[in-house]
DNA sequence: TTGGCAACCGTAAACGTTTACGGAACTATG
DNA sequence: CATAGTTCCGTAAACGTTTACGGTTGCCAA
């Protein structure tokens, strides 16, 4: 005899009052409740996921789904274990279990994610890595299963989304740069097509033309979003016959290898060309220190589940005022990288 | 009518037909089995998860369960994105899924696991953060939930095992410094009592005792397993009256901050003092490039799950011999940093 | 006493699969 | 032709829950 059979054997009651206790669903003496409780704890019984989630057709569980293999991803260290965090927070208070669906990186995506929805697995998802043109939404939307974005995307079925502010991060970088003196600046985009990168690159465009400055094709560097492709850039940049003054880094690793690289030439940033970048752990142990954007990843994982919550029946009431589309604002902190003057003419 | 009822009534046969057909049990006539297969794909029929694993007792689910919040495991997304992919890759071939089971770090890492598994959500798992003495080890053992864990313990319930070789880091990293002139070698370990501390430092207390030399007790550093860590790391040992003239960093990502701490001091690596640490995507990109041991996560992965698949009853015929416990190697890769040879008197 | 109501509980159906079992149609063998 | 064997398929039970429904008990008022 096994599961809540056992348990209403043990206590001589029917394995429907037990269920209703458990449940806390009315219908039932406070005492029987109580022994029910108390023997649940003692068999350490605990409610099977299949026989539960087949008669109610839902899980409890949040699936997060990220890509392995992290040429592709190339977020920083600890990036997704804080997000994680953030979201944990949220859900705990309402039972809910988040795993991440980790779609390898030999499957197409939106083959893996087909077969999670088809199976039943999660109540609700999370994307990331989201493409600029990402046929996962679609495929979500149609069948009205709830889930957030992590980054925006041209596609739209009125899916809710959050995003970092890379439009902030352009203006304000291109801004303090001209500000400084800087008329050739360089910017980076990932080797990919996600859409971040188009969002940074046009805004930079426009922010560079307010200030009457072209974007020139030459000072758009793709790299892999990791160490080595910081060291490449810079071994490019400094190639250019006429190198920029200044550069914005989109992605956080890829600033050490770009440091390296300059070093290597004895070129140092904050002195010779001025660097921003984003924030990550290491951030601050360069030298000299970095000057980047950072947000809390924790609070990021916050609102990425209030909106999920939102976005489903069962929870919506909760949440009546958390944003269907946030762009997550970015804070600047100042290092010393982008200390460089370029000295007026 | 949904699930495997549409898809019976849509070829006019009967459900248990069809699911012979896909599950590929004999019993069916091979044209009616390439019908169904092809009606499936058309439809777009996936098993729904619920009701298959209700059924036969297995959910084709393999958890990886991982400690969410930094501050306490240390590893960072890259390190288990690798690994994840050299699982999945294994995992693969016999349409396993692999999911990561986050848990909270507000939560009990073995509350969690007694609720995951008593759920029947996974048929193995792969634990990781493996402690000194882990609970987590008796209660699979007990209940006979297939399992490895990717760290020794002192627990011990005949479970099998992987491990990073850290007797063969510190025996090689220490006679390589001795055999430099080094007799004042210092070393770290993480801040807390995960195991591989403990194998560390007493493989480095027996390497030098080899030598006759003993292990200073103020030369044993305790730190986070981050920038930050690393960064205080140097800063103590500098202020030393007598500091040592070598170092072995356990960690992947302290030598970052303890790059940067040295630099601030005028200290370099390599010239000054010798530095030894862990391979991770910027050991080549500090300068001078970190002298470090070096694996292979994705193949470190592979064997997880070879290993995992071979202490379970349906897939253990397909590995015959996988090692039920390993030591898995790290290689040395030679950067400048521990080229400070120590001058002799 | 009778009726009604509330409180509590048991029964059984349902969720979507897999699979043991038996039966029908054919084929081969004597 | 009778029998046995093979091939294929349908039926129904089972997995562990939740929940609609109805039934029993006790109490109170009429």
């Amino acid at each position: 005899m096994k599961g809540i059979r056992r348990l209403a054997q043990h206590l001589d009651i029917s394995i429907g009052t037990v269920s209703r206790a458990l449940n806390g669903k009315p219908d039932v003496n406070e005492e029987t409740r109580r022994r029910v409780l108390q023997a649940a704890t003692e068999l350490g019984y605990v409610p099977n996921q299949s026989g539960r989630s087949l008669r109610q057709g839902t899980t409890n569980i949040i699936g997060f789904m990220i890509q392995t293999g992290t040429e592709i991803t190339g977020q920083g260290d600890i990036f997704f274990m804080s997000v994680f965090d953030g979201v944990q927070a949220v859900f705990a208070r309402h039972k809910l279990d988040l795993v991440a669906l980790l779609c390898s990186s030999q499957e197409d995506p939106n083959d893996y994610l087909r077969r999670v929805v088809a199976r039943g697995f999660a109540d609700g998802l999370i994307l990331s890595a989201t493409q600029r043109n990402d046929p996962r939404i679609e495929f979500l939307a149609e069948r009205n299963i709830p889930f957030v974005t992590l980054g925006r995307s041209l596609t739209d079925a009125g899916q809710p989304w959050l995003d970092l502010d890379f439009e902030g991060m352009a203006q304000a970088s291109i801004d303090r740069l001209v500000a400084r003196g800087h008329r050739r600046i360089a910017i980076t985009r990932p080797h990919d097509d996600v859409n971040l990168g188009y969002i940074f690159v046009d805004r930079c465009r426009q922010a560079l033309a307010a200030h009457g400055l072209p974007l020139e094709e030459d000072l758009i560097f793709r790299s892999t979003p990791n160490e080595a492709g910081g060291y490449q850039i810079a071994r490019d940049l400094l190639a250019l016959k006429e190198p920029p003054t200044a550069i914005v880094l989109i992605n956080e690793t890829i600033a050490i290898g770009f440091y390296q690289a300059l070093s290597e030439a004895g070129v140092k940033p904050g002195r010779d060309i001025a660097v921003i970048g984003r924030y990550s752990p290491h951030a601050h142990f360069l030298s000299p220190p970095l000057t980047c954007f950072r947000l809390s990843l924790r609070d990021l994982g916050i609102a990425l589940a209030e909106t999920l919550l939102s976005a489903m029946p069962a929870f919506k009431d909760h949440y009546p005022d958390a944003p269907a589309n946030k762009v997550w604002p970015m804070e600047l902190v100042e290092g010393e990288s982008d200390a460089f003057l370029v000295p007026q003419r």
